[in-house]
DNA sequence: ATCGTAAATTAGAATTATTCTAATTTAATG
DNA sequence: CATTAAATTAGAATAATTCTAATTTACGAT
């Protein structure tokens, strides 16, 4: 059973108040959701699902406006795969993913299971912003 | 100069004619267009401006079929990047990209170019599909 | 060459995920 | 409590892509 107390929540409520972000009733509740079961992978529709299904009324719109904004300030991250949806990621440290295209499901791969030993050098001018190794999987 | 004959151009059309796609004008023009200048990324809009600029008349929903078509029998490959469009790629071999988000621009990784130390354990049940790696950077 | 038929093309409508607009409400500060 | 910038909201708008259904075409068989 869940506790009264969760980690994953009281970090990421924490992450809110340390943020330029005001803390609302609605994204207190969309934290709640998102943090409860550690790292997670949603889309914005999965989110806005679970506040149906709890009964709160959050507006879509406030939805992508929360994952947005949390993206932006580091308690999110987000993730483009070969499926239409963007998914959003409660992992922010710099890791991996498996993405099944039969369940359109992702699986975080920790950093320490991928090691590159050559990466091609940055074109001229660029500069390197990140990696993003995608292993697609089927069923 | 462009001569008369273009070995991409033949490649392309010579993989068409042995797919079990017609061979129609249109998907002639379209494959003259991808492949004239070797390897190279598109969107369906480029492509669809393109056939514009050179006073084709070839609807919006050919291209977006002919790109899915040459996709599906490997005459084409598409790639997804962080923005929300979809790429398609006259490369066909196994490689891998930079994506810029500066210019939202692809830019490919030969094979030999990105060489893994080490890869995750495909999660119970599941097979290895394809490994992809954008490498994000920016100006 | 002509025919028959499955496949391809097309214009435009539909869909889907996401963002925008502009009116209303709220959080946080003094 | 008053002020005000930020957040929320419903609904409209957007943008990429797919779908629909009518028409045309490719091409193997006659
Ligand atoms: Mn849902
Ligand atoms: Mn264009
Ligand atoms: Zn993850
Ligand atoms: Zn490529």
């Amino acid at each position: 059973m869940n506790m009264n107390t969760n980690k994953h929540i009281d970090v990421a409520l924490e992450l809110l108040k340390e943020s330029p972000l005001k803390v609302t009733n609605q994204r207190n509740d969309i934290i709640r959701i998102l943090f409860k079961n550690g790292n997670c992978h949603f889309t914005a529709e999965d989110v806005h699902c679970e506040v149906q299904k709890l009964g709160l009324n959050i507006s879509l719109a406030t939805v992508y406006n929360c994952l947005n904004q949390f993206t932006k300030h580091k308690i999110l991250k987000s993730v483009k795969t070969s499926c239409d949806k963007i998914y959003f990621d409660t992992n922010v440290t710099s890791h991996h993913h498996f993405f099944c295209k039969t369940t359109s499901q992702l699986i975080d791969i920790d950093s320490k299971n991928i090691k590159f030993s050559k990466l091609p050098k940055i074109p001229g001018g660029k500069k390197l912003q990140s990696v993003e190794v995608v292993v697609n999987i089927t069923d």
